[in-house]
DNA sequence: ATTATCTATAGATCTATAGATAATGC
DNA sequence: ATTATCTATAGATCTATAGATAATGC
């Protein structure tokens, strides 16, 4: 019902044309966002860089709140890695730095600001329940993987709570940085390694064997790629109702 | 001419007298703008708060944005303690150490969420021109003090500037989530030190000199609120024009 | 006369709805 | 008849201004 392939409906005034007008809406508004914010972007702007008339973007979405939502859907946050490394036999260090690693690319690269996306799921919990849950569910995994670490005298001594959430205060500070003011995707790969790494030396027992672990991580995450690709592209996949 | 002790007008309706009506609203706007943040404060609210009728603030402040800028102006960012640190004669993990310390503390308690002012700052570059200026200045305090430390050799190798940069978005990360739940005064100045720890920890050489470095730095601070409280209080002292 | 408040409202801005209109396909 | 757009605008919300009003002190 949303995707059609031009059955008919008044031609728009911009003369601009699309396969999937609901699509376009989205991307629009995802680049907008990112670049203003959620709440100073304005429906008008999102219909004007989609080709629209401000309220024709109601035909497609029954408010500014569901196109944040759709835009949601097609970032699921880094718990696909976090949940496919929870269990796995690597060295507790090893995986922690690619959960890491994997969640400031992650959040650095979607279109929206954490932040927003938190503000809005606090105005909104029903809407937006799926946040708080996965957001709840990634610091377990991560509490999980540093207490194995603890386990195996990897880590030294300390609260692995208190451990997730500075690590989880670092990435989160990081992509707002990298949120307001925007550089290369090399910049951002090469700093979601630094973020790993500070978190990393400052939990290890044996902070000389950062090298050691970045090494395998590295190997980690390059052989993780397909997983992590074949598991998000569920949007891609989703049409209609 | 802004302090007044009651020299006539017309009584409130709220019935409640002050002596400095000014003050009572910055106050209220503080608070309010903690819990809910600027954009999302209204002026009636800020009046509600301090017995007054929304049209009134405007008889004391221009603009919202001008009661925003009295509360920076009286909480200076933690520059005065990167200032005093920066040329001091303690080894440079020590005074790295405080500065990211007092950072914390300072930007955790402060009224106002750190990225609120940033967003303030660059939408009116000119009312909050010192904003900009107070960042970069407590940036290259920073930067000085690590290269200290690498000159030293009690940095582990690496770009000053990354480090920075790094220590900085795990303390504002960590503002942000401590202005949107809040927690007790105990507990911020605890989560201050781990957050400094883990900074320090991750630039230190020898990370196993930690305990030593902030056995220092507690008796650094502590002898260092006197002249931070004598530097900080120009609050008190500043009335009219 | 001066000061500090009040009430009322202009004016700006934005989201969302109502109802008209211009295509297509049957 | 159905679909997708349009134009017009209601309705909500918020900041800031205008002008009236009620105290004080001279």
């Amino acid at each position: 019902m949303a995707t059609s392939v031009t059955p008919g409906g008044r031609p728009r005034q911009s003369g601009i044309v699309t396969d999937d007008p609901r699509e376009g809406i989205i991307t629009a508004a995802a680049e907008l966002f990112a670049e203003k914010g959620f709440n100073a972007t304005r429906m008008t702007q999102i219909a004007e860089a989609s080709g629209l008339r401000q309220s024709s973007i109601y035909y497609w979405f029954r408010s500014k709140d569901e196109i944040l939502r759709a835009i949601m859907d097609q970032n699921r946050v880094s718990l696909t890695a976090a949940r496919a490394l929870a269990e796995r036999q690597e060295p507790a260090p090893v995986r922690l730095y690619i959960v890491l690693y994997q969640d400031v690319v992650q959040m650095c690269s979607a279109p929206l600001n954490f932040y927003d996306l938190e503000e809005a799921a606090s105005q909104q919990p029903d809407v937006f329940s799926d946040f708080h849950n996965d957001y709840g569910e990634l610091f377990e995994k991560l509490r999980m993987i540093i207490e194995d670490g603890l386990r195996e005298g990897s880590f030294r001594a300390g609260d692995a709570g208190d451990f997730v959430q500075v690590a989880l205060n670092l990435n989160e500070g990081s992509q707002y940085r990298f949120h307001s003011r925007m550089s290369t995707m090399d910049d951002m790969h090469r700093y979601a390694e630094t973020a790993a790494e500070i978190s990393l030396r400052a939990f290890l027992a044996d902070p000389f064997q950062m090298e050691q672990v970045q090494e395998s991580a590295r190997a980690g995450i390059a052989g993780f790629r397909s997983v992590l690709s074949a598991e998000m592209q569920p949007s891609a996949a989703k049409a209609d109702a």
